[in-house]
DNA sequence: TACTGCTGAACATGCGAACA
DNA sequence: TGTTCGCATGTTCAGCAGTA
């Protein structure tokens, strides 16, 4: 009998406060040091380690079962695919892993194709003070960081560039004789760190930064000695401003990021939002939406964020991520073609398994326009059962005729729109932020 | 700029073992 | 027998790089 836990309960207080974050690089490098001597250390170890890393139990715990469903993962994926592989198979893969990013299908440089020892051994002369965080019984370390001449080229090149370019940071890490991903990651962690400072402390907490992992005062003039080649070129300054801090007007909101990978200096101050939910009210309106169009317009999640206290992130993520598992599930549904009608009852599904009429219904009309869309491949995967007819637009939802009877409200009151009741629950939003929700809710909500 | 794929972290659920 | 715990598995949210 699993434990009865109130989801519901402990997410809505939660999701307020808590934060999601990565686990910091002192933290996974300890915790892959244990995993890779045991998979299923004893409790005490992980509570040592928990203990010694800043970390709840429970949270050391998730790590090493997500840790093994990963790796077991991996492992299903290469006895599938491939023949090539086979040549590193007879070596354990944790370490790649644990290095393994987005890029990781990236040809790897410098010191990449360096065995697992070679790889310790080098971490154990560049890492800052393994002890401070290696559990007792941990001999060595598997994370080649950055060496502190590689740290001050990196930083230098960073000041020039914020975002530079794939080749640019192939080259880098060639002229400074470091893995590609970790020059990617670590350019990730100074980009995320940059705008979390931005967010708390304004231009003037970003210029501190600068200011803070500028290596000295002197400029750049190309790399210390040392490294053949050098000097490296400075490059071209690129105006990836939108990049850096995409959305200006939400940057008071933005989330702040970090990658798992960053140097243990700045790692701790990088604490990203933690996972959030959204309440039950909120999904609502959301699978209301989805099952109108998967691909809402800005001014829509616009409005609908407004509309839901959400942040317009949260939405867009919400939508994308609705998207992508549908398509994950159709190719799934594809692969075992005997299965049809699984994929979507599955989605909204209640805890107990069971689906409410709500999401049946919802789930109807979900398929009904995953059908109308033509060009997603979700579509391909279903064969439109004949009782599948598309189920009506819910009008007696309690929430439709609330949203259309403030439509309507809305519209006996142009004259005079802001002053009235109809706008008292909008009293908190700009009035250009009303504008577009009002409009939201008559051409949305007002056509159906 | 918006989207997708990949991934990590957190969470939910069901199952079996251990124990009182 | 009921409870607790650990685990495997699957899902969901969100960040990043790449791309059209």
């Amino acid at each position: 009998m699993p434990p009865v836990k109130a989801p519901s309960m402990d997410s809505t207080a939660d999701n307020k406060q808590k934060k999601r974050h990565r686990h910091s690089t002192e933290q996974l490098v300890a915790l892959n040091e244990l995993y890779e001597q045991d998979e299923h250390p004893a409790l005490h170890l992980r509570t040592a380690l928990a203990t010694k890393i800043g970390m709840e139990t429970k949270t050391v715990n998730a790590w090493f079962q997500n840790k093994r469903a990963s790796n077991r993962k991996r492992t299903r994926n290469n006895k599938n695919s491939s023949t090539a592989a086979r040549t590193a198979d007879s070596q354990d893969h944790s370490e790649d892993e644990y290095y393994a990013s987005p890029e990781s299908a990236a040809p790897m440089h410098g010191d990449a194709s360096l065995p697992a020892s070679d790889l310790a051994s080098h971490a154990s002369m560049t890492y800052p003070d393994p002890s401070y965080f290696a559990p007792d019984s941990i001999t060595h370390l598997p994370m080649a960081y950055p060496s502190m001449e590689q740290m001050e080229d990196l930083r230098a090149y960073f000041h020039v560039s914020p975002h530079p370019s794939k080749d640019d940071k192939e080259l880098l890490s060639d002229r400074i004789g470091l893995r590609y991903q970790i020059v990617s990651l670590w350019f990730q962690e100074q980009r995320s760190e940059m705008r979390r400072r931005k967010e708390e402390e304004g231009d003037y907490g970003a210029a501190a930064f600068y200011a803070e992992i500028e290596p000295s005062s002197e400029l750049f003039d190309g790399f210390p000695s040392g490294q053949p080649g050098r000097p490296y070129p400075p490059p071209p300054l690129r105006t990836r401003s939108s990049s850096v801090t995409p959305s200006s007007g939400s940057s008071s909101s933005r989330r702040s990021g970090s990658t798992p990978y960053g140097h243990p200096v700045l790692s701790s101050m990088s604490q990203r939002a933690r996972r959030t939910r959204p309440e039950a009210h909120q999904l609502d309106a959301l699978k209301e939406l989805f099952t109108r169009t998967q691909h809402p317009s800005l001014e829509e999640r616009t409005a609908l964020a407004l509309e839901l206290g959400m942040d317009i992130r949260k939405v867009t993520n919400w939508f994308r991520n609705l998207r992508q598992t549908s398509r994950k599930r159709a190719r799934k549904s594809r692969s075992d073609d005997e299965e049809d009608d699984d994929m979507y009852t599955s989605r909204f599904r209640s805890p107990s398994g069971s689906a409410s009429a709500f999401d049946q219904d919802m789930d109807r009309v979900y398929k009904t326009y995953s059908e109308m869309d033509s060009d997603d491949d979700y579509q391909e995967a279903v064969t439109p059962s004949p009782e599948h007819s598309p189920s009506p637009p819910p009008e007696s939802s309690p929430r439709y005729r609330r949203l259309h009877a403030e439509a309507m409200n809305f519209e006996h009151d142009t004259l005079s729109p802001i002053d009235k009741a109809a706008f008292a629950r909008y009293a908190h939003i700009k009035y250009e932020d009303a504008m577009l929700l009002l409009d939201f809710h008559q051409h949305i909500v007002h056509l159906r």
